[in-house]
DNA sequence: AATAGGCCCAACCGCGACGGT
DNA sequence: AACCGTCGCGGTTGGGCCTAT
């Protein structure tokens, strides 16, 4: 049996919202919030269905969304978070004050996946052969303040295997992308996989790059410990990097 | 001027998560 | 534990606009 549609279809209006739609629906939402979406418009006056309503409130209406082009500054934004997040647009937009997922997601379809992968094909057209060790990626220490350790841009990073001559160089498709928040053991499979180190050609050089998802971190070699550091220094990054840390496997060169 | 193709973006669809019963 | 209703999310669609020919 297929699934029962959202609303009731018959005698709904639907494609684009008039001006007096709008004026409804802003009218109500202001005097009245939205407690109950399904049961808004018939409240409001408003022969939509609740869906309907609260994408046009979300998308569109609400008064704190920033309109206009998006800035240069606020494109390498969503690229960034993009390296970090994958297609969780509504993160994403949690983190661009006035911008919608939607919104997020639409330039990233037109304009931005095209921007990202045309910088990558240089890239890798620019980087020399990479070598790669496998090691286990932990904090520093036990303490419960993470914050206090993340502000100071350093990570210890015990290493626990030796260098494993068969590893692959990371994936930077859309799906490895999709797969970073997933918790399944196959997932988990994915999500190590895809994490692996990209070095520097001169291994001793004490500088080298680690890719978390597709996001490059450089790595200093410091009294036998490597120390992250990153432009990333929003605490949003770290706070991502420890929450799936246990599952991230980096590829480091042997000390 | 006509039109085909690409771009942009608002809106829709279907699914999974979650809370209440 | 199972079911149901609601919400939010990511993927997709479709129509208007723009540009090249």
């Amino acid at each position: 049996m297929g699934r029962s549609p959202c609303c009731e279809k018959l005698g709904l209006k639907r494609g684009p919202w008039s001006k007096e739609e709008d004026y409804l629906l802003i009218n109500y939402i202001k005097k009245n919030g939205h407690p109950n979406w399904r049961a808004l418009p018939k409240l409001a006056g408003l022969l939509r269905c609740g869906k309907s309503c609260r994408l046009r409130w979300t998308n569109y209406l609400r008064p704190d969304i920033k309109r206009g082009n998006f800035t240069h500054q606020e494109e390498d934004t969503i690229i960034k978070l993009h390296q970090v997040l994958g297609n969780s647009w509504s993160a994403i937009a949690a983190r661009l004050p006035g911008r919608t997922d939607n919104e997020i997601k639409n330039i990233w379809h037109t304009r931005l996946k095209k921007k990202r992968n045309e910088s990558q094909l240089k890239e890798t057209q620019s980087e020399p052969e990479n070598t790669n060790v496998d090691v286990h990626l932990e904090e520093a220490n036990n303490s419960n303040d993470k914050h206090s350790e993340i502000s100071n841009l350093k990570i210890n990073i015990e290493i626990q295997q030796q260098p494993s001559p068969s590893s692959s160089v990371s994936s930077s498709s859309e799906d490895s992308c999709s797969n970073t928040t997933a918790t399944s053991s196959e997932s988990r499979n994915q999500i190590m996989s895809d994490n692996l180190l990209e070095i520097d050609d001169d291994i001793w050089s004490e500088v080298v790059w680690a890719q978390v998802d597709d996001n490059y971190v450089d790595l200093s070699l410091m009294e036998d410990n490597y120390h992250i550091n990153s432009s990333f220094d929003d605490n949003w990054f770290w706070d991502d990097l420890f929450t799936r840390s246990n599952e991230l496997m980096l590829e480091l060169p042997e000390l």
